[in-house]
RNA sequence: GGCUGGAUGGCAGAGUGGCUAUGCAGCGGAUUGCAAAUCCGUGUACCUCGGUUCGACUCCGGGUCCAGCCUCCA
């Protein structure tokens, strides 16, 4: 009996958990703010990327494949962007094309599907100065005197919804920058007049180039219609950037913008946010040196999305010993073809996930298949067949247990000058030979020496196997 | 100051008005030549003070502490 999916999520529009019910289940859109490329991506951006990667994978196996539309934005010009291509005396285009290409490979290497679109700024400028032109035509924006287009948000009326802040509280606000060309320190830029030197597009308002929020109104819109299903990005970005982003849209259109809006909570380090500002990031690549991609995703998606996630070594080093006992419990079985009947095991995970994408209960379910797989083993090899099917699809869905245990078990970092698979297997077949012998010295010797290069033996009732620790 | 979240066993991390989360680590047993892996068993856990209740870690209120946003940030 198929199970019927009642997807409930947390809206920060309302800040509630709610049934999602898509605009149309034949089309369900999401719009997720990506990165700005300037530098590579560090573990914060991880998390967005997988997190909605399994957001989106979820989608597509409730509502279908062909279902879902999934667009993610690169913001390819901006201040940070100007300053960091003139420090390296280069055209702004090359270094954001290099780090486009750098977050590409992180990104395909935690094993985040592709994006259906994925809109660039400065491909889209006709659209944000279409959105611009609306704004001030319907009385929304305005040109002030140093040639910038600010929006007036105090003609905004909802302005504030989504982050439940309001004007008054945000005035007071001893941070907000004073600037003498705005009508309201509250406003923001639509439009940057351009200044010597700069890369400018042509504008009604002179060349200038655009302010940050309205690219994702303006491209989300492109992509996705005037309205659609889900909006998601990190939690910072919730206030100011989703809120203007519905001022922009909203007062640009005249119709709602989007239904369900999804913020995923911030990697931490010794108990403060993982940012750039702080200087206390850690790169993907950085941590792709020491750990396998599959144990970063991991370690994401063992905590709720909402959840602050503190990153440490420890931390990574726990979600390498769980992967490994998910995949121990894979090793020598051909699930490939085998067909199988979803059981309560699957019920109980896609309730979990049904349930605003509960990663961590859905993960302990899996750990559950694996025991079931392992007292199987041995007295009904096609029964344990059949439940490592189930856990490998039901894995799928998150993106983890993809490869042959093998990949996973045996590929760890050949340490420097230490042995490759070949020289394993010969030395596991000395061991082997000693042992029919019972020479247990010789045995252990090896099993000892091996064991100072990382490698791990295991003997079972099949033959000896082994694992990079 | 305004607004959001959070506080669970050694660590990490879900969840629930009364019933085992799960993982890692530990301990005992099985298995093993010994290990490893695996299986079985095993932990006075729910910040504090009040309240509601037959019963609260779970609901309500006060407090304490932590994090985030209000400034670029995923």
């Amino acid at each position: 009996m198929a199970y019927q999916h009642q997807l409930n999520v947390h809206n920060n529009l309302t800040n509630k958990k709610e049934p999602f019910q898509p605009i149309d289940p034949q089309r369900v859109r999401m719009y997720v703010c990506g990165m700005t490329v300037y530098d590579y991506c560090h573990i914060g951006h991880a998390r967005v990327l997988v997190v909605f990667d399994v957001v989106n994978r979820y989608l597509r196996k409730v509502y279908g494949e062909g279902h879902v539309r999934y667009v993610r934005n690169i913001t390819d010009i901006d201040d940070k962007i100007i300053a960091r291509a003139n420090e390296n005396g280069e055209d702004f285009n090359d270094l954001t094309g290099r780090f486009i290409e750098f977050m590409h490979q992180d990104a395909d290497l935690l094993g985040v599907r592709r994006p259906d679109e994925e809109p660039r700024a400065t491909t889209h400028i006709d659209e944000i100065l279409g959105m611009i032109q609306s704004l001030i035509d319907r009385g929304y924006a305005y040109q002030a005197g140093n040639g910038d287009v600010y929006y007036d948000v105090s003609r905004f009326e909802g302005y504030g919804k989504l982050s439940g802040k309001n004007m008054e509280d945000l005035r007071s606000g001893a941070r907000v920058e004073v600037d003498e060309a705005k009508d309201d320190p509250l406003d923001f830029v639509l439009w940057k007049s351009a200044k010597p030197g700069e890369p400018s597009w042509d504008s009604p308002w002179g060349p200038g180039r655009p302010g940050w929020h309205i690219e994702c109104s303006a491209m989300s819109t492109q992509c996705l219609g005037d309205h659609f299903d889900i909006h998601g990005g990190g939690l910072d970005l919730q206030f100011p950037h989703h809120e203007n982003e519905i001022a922009q849209s909203e007062g640009a259109t005249g119709c709602s913008f989007v239904n369900y809006w999804i913020h995923n909570g911030f990697v931490r380090v010794d108990n403060e946010k993982m940012s750039k500002s702080l200087g206390n990031f850690f790169t993907i690549r950085e941590v792709l040196e020491r750990y396998d991609p599959e144990v970063i995703r991991y370690f994401i998606l063992s905590s709720h999305y909402r959840s602050p996630l503190n990153y440490s070594d420890q931390h990574l080093d726990n979600a390498k010993g769980a992967l490994t006992t998910l995949y121990n419990a894979l090793r020598g079985l051909d699930t490939d073809g085998v067909v199988f009947d979803e059981d309560e095991h699957s019920a109980r995970f896609y309730a979990a996930m049904d349930d605003d994408f509960n990663t961590p209960e859905a993960m302990a379910v899996l750990f559950e298949l694996a025991r079931e797989v392992n007292r199987m083993r041995g007295s009904d090899e096609a029964a344990a067949c059949r439940i490592a099917a189930q856990m490998k699809g039901l894995a799928a869905l998150l993106g983890l247990l993809g490869r042959s245990p093998e990949a996973f078990l045996q590929g760890g970092r050949q340490s420097a000058g230490g042995l490759d698979d070949a020289a394993i297997e010969a030395l596991i077949a000395e061991r082997l030979e000693a042992r029919k012998n019972k020479d247990w010295a010789t045995s252990d010797r090896i099993r000892d020496e091996l064991s100072a290069q990382g490698i791990v033996l295991e003997d079972g009732a099949g033959g000896t196997t082994w694992r990079r620790e």
